[in-house]
RNA sequence: GGCGCAUUCGUCUAGUGGCCUAGGACGCCGGCCUCUCACGCCGGUAGCAGGGGUUCGAAUCCCCUAUGCGCUACCA
């Protein structure tokens, strides 16, 4: 099995998710995960793009056995280092008169396309240049010179080519559709349709999974395998990503590269989990399952060959739910992580700020993505600052004072300040002023957070200790005696 | 235009001629739990693209239409 991305660009979800299926597969059936890089575009590939990927495939949990950075017995993984091998294997196709070069322009083509098309007829490669070999290649030096040439593979007229696709089934192809395709371009670097079918067939692939698009392509690289006399793999395709909309997925539909749902705080387990279903089901009522399960059920035959739409409500949930099921101690990990790249670097456990520990059993169920962290419990380290909605129910509930200045009283005879005494005093003092815990507990939330939602409040409370609570207490006081809009903006300014 | 692929709830899907009064999951709606929000639990909403066949019987097989997508490069 391999997986051969062309580095252009970030790793996105089909690419991953077309990784994620190789890597399966070869998991599943004992063999090899390939990672080659197809970089025969020179015009847009990239070395960064090639850390990106790796950096992408091994965040993903991916590792292949043979390719950058492992090496392996079929190397080298890059196409541009296996030149040599191609250019042998053109000369040997020119020399058996498998193939041969074709002198046409682009103009000349050019020209042939736009009247084919206004005669609208299918195009296909005239030929021209085919059994020009005796009066112009074989003269001296070869007699194309002065002028450029490109060598194509002499393709059958007629006929079918069949593809045995592991997941459409059988497709067929019309040869004479076809015509004698370009193996190698006029500045000597081959083609994909040549480079792929020569290192497939030369690194003993034996599965090639990959993206939809490819499909035109296969009876090509069937071709260039049995004209070199070799087997070609067997072929799989997988339906595309859509957006929403169901259009075909990209950048506008907003986050698609893998590097940015790692720095979005998604967990590689819920996006691995969550691609595997996108394209491919166990049964008719599972749907969570493991890396481990994955590679034990796995199986190219349930792959479905209907586009799928990327559904970022699903995802959340499946990323939450994997939040919830980590270990404590294993959520702040990855917290410790992510959290540098966030407006929280470097603030858990200095100055007297909680630590992650601290924080994690407050918040862990209420995390959809590990940036949720942040926000959940960003008025932990950062100096108090008040949402628009928060402010407005505080200065817009008349008994706000007064049930401050209650939990204030009961949370200073609190001792030891823990969660069982808070908890126990404030629940008194409700009783003693005859008021609903909810209602006696929403004004003290926004004074200690500045916001309407939070942690629960006994946990929040012992976690910012007396001394801070009691100070936001005063001081969210004091803000409703100003009370007016314009202090209101004043002392989101003071607390920034 | 040609060639190819696809079409089951809004979304991901189960389904391979009778088990389908079409199942699960996300979402959505309602309820319970509850200090807010979530979590959890319970219940509900919603679908076989259309038309012809074949068959005692079709979501399942065949044909046509429609729609969407891919390819049609000296891109991958």
């Amino acid at each position: 099995m391999r997986f051969a991305p062309s580095p252009t660009g970030h790793l996105h979800l089909g690419g991953a998710r077309t990784a994620l299926y190789n890597w399966l597969l070869a998991r599943s059936s004992g063999g090899a995960f390939v990672l080659r890089i197809e970089d025969t575009d020179t015009e847009r590939s990239n070395d960064a793009a090639i850390d990106q990927i790796i950096t992408s495939l091994s965040w993903l949990g991916l590792d292949w056995d043979e390719g950058p950075g492992v090496g392996g017995a079929h190397g080298p993984y890059r196409q541009m280092e296996r030149r040599q091998l191609y250019a042998d294997a053109a000369e040997r196709l020119l020399a058996e008169k498998r193939a041969y070069r074709c002198y046409c322009t682009p103009e000349e083509l050019d020209g042939e396309r736009r009247e084919a098309r206004k005669r609208e007829v299918p195009y296909v490669y005239s030929g021209r240049c085919r059994n020009l070999e005796a009066s112009v290649d074989a003269g001296n030096g070869g007699g194309g010179r002065g002028r450029e040439s490109v060598i194509r593979l002499k393709t059958p007229s007629e006929g079918h080519t069949l593809v045995h696709d592991l997941v459409r089934g059988e497709v067929s192809f019309e040869n004479a559709l076809c015509g004698d395709f370009i193996l190698v371009r006029s500045n000597g670097v081959p083609t994909y349709n040549f480079a792929v079918a020569i290192d497939d067939t030369a690194m003993e692939i034996t599965h090639v999974i990959r993206g939809d698009d490819h499909l035109p392509n296969t009876p090509k690289q069937i071709m260039v395998a049995e004209a070199l006399g070799k087997k070609p793999p067997l072929y799989g395709h997988l339906p595309l990503i859509l957006g929403p909309d169901r259009a075909p997925l990209s950048k506008r539909h907003g986050a698609v590269s893998i590097e940015e749902f790692r720095s979005r705080g998604f967990l590689r387990e819920a996006l691995c989990n969550y691609l595997a279903l996108l394209g491919w089901s166990f049964d008719a009522e599972s749907t969570l399952f493991s890396m481990d399960e994955l590679v034990e059920k796995f199986s190219i035959e349930r792959v479905g060959s209907t586009a799928a739409a990327f559904d970022m409500d699903k995802l959340l949930w499946m990323n939450g739910h994997y939040i919830r099921e980590l270990e404590p101690v294993e959520l702040a990990e990855r917290l410790e992580a992510y959290l540098p790249g966030t407006k929280l670097a470097g603030l858990p456990g200095r100055d007297g700020n909680p630590d992650i520990d601290d924080l994690v059993p407050l918040v862990q169920e209420k995390m959809k993505t590990l940036e949720d962290f942040v926000e959940l419990t960003d008025f932990f380290f950062l100096p108090l600052e008040f949402e628009k909605k928060a402010l407005r129910k505080l200065t817009g509930n008349d008994r706000a004072a007064e049930l401050l200045d209650a939990a204030a009283e009961a949370l200073q005879q609190v001792e030891p300040f823990d969660i069982e005494n808070i908890e126990a005093a404030l629940r008194r003092k409700a009783d003693e002023i005859d008021v609903k815990l909810g209602k006696f507990l929403q004004p003290l939330r926004i004074a200690v957070s500045g916001k309407t939602v939070t942690p629960g409040m006994f946990e929040t409370l012992s976690v910012l200790g007396r001394d801070k609570s009691l100070d936001r207490i005063t001081n969210a006081l004091t803000l409703r005696d100003v009370g007016s809009q314009s202090s209101i903006t004043q002392d989101q300014e003071d607390a920034g």
